[in-house]
DNA sequence: TTGACGTGCAATGCAATGGTTGCACCAGTG
DNA sequence: CACTGGTGCAACCATTGCATTGCACGTCAA
């Protein structure tokens, strides 16, 4: 569970997704994969109240995307990029499978 | 456009994303990995309606995820790997570069 | 031509999501 | 101690998204 070759296993995509899916987290990630930032930090610059940024950090937590860092009265996210590393291996594999198998059908439709 | 290594432009990722980010969806386009069909035949052995299925396929095909097929007076779908394969370089490429990034600021933080 | 099947479009209901404000609480700092 | 700044929690509202049903249209086959 620790080596770079891991997956996420294919049930968590769908969530993994459903938290990338949305254009402010995919924003605030990108942010974090520049350095690591607070809840408040990241609403300063941002149209919307902290605590709307604080819950898009939740769900990127909860999804595995990012991780929490206390330090001193405050929360500091950052990216997890082996999780998005790991979440492209999977899309990769699947991707190469269909290819193969529908390319197959379609020889054999067209022949 | 139609090299092997194009990638889709961060822009449209969080679409994508969006796309990938539901259950049934992504239940599709797995189903649709393995042969093409119709939104008819793939409502048949799923416990939603026709109309809701062809809902879902549409938001994909918008997606670039799936492409249509007329034969007859059916629209079969198909899933497109080569979509899922530039997410993933995209994914992959950002990911790097994240990892990167966040080593050196840690590395200076502890140093 | 008639009947049946596959699609597409529209109206609707309900749940989930993203946003807001307000308040209480804890942890550093003067 | 008093104050300030960063969090967390709760209530609430607006919008979006998923699913439904009903109907109309085109196309293939008997």
């Amino acid at each position: 569970m620790t080596t770079s070759t891991e997956t996420l296993g294919v049930e968590s995509l769908p969530a993994a997704f459903a938290a990338l899916g949305d254009d402010t987290r995919w924003e605030l990630l990108q942010r974090l994969g520049t350095a690591p930032a607070s809840a408040t930090t990241l609403a300063a610059d941002r149209p919307i109240s902290r605590q709307a940024v604080a819950r898009h950090l939740e769900v990127l937590r909860e999804a595995g995307l990012v991780e929490t860092e206390i330090h001193g009265r405050e929360v500091r996210y950052r990216a997890i990029g082996s999780r998005l590393s790991a979440l492209a291996r999977d899309l990769d594999l699947l991707a190469q499978g269909w290819e193969r198998r529908l390319r197959t059908i379609k020889a054999a439709a067209e022949g």
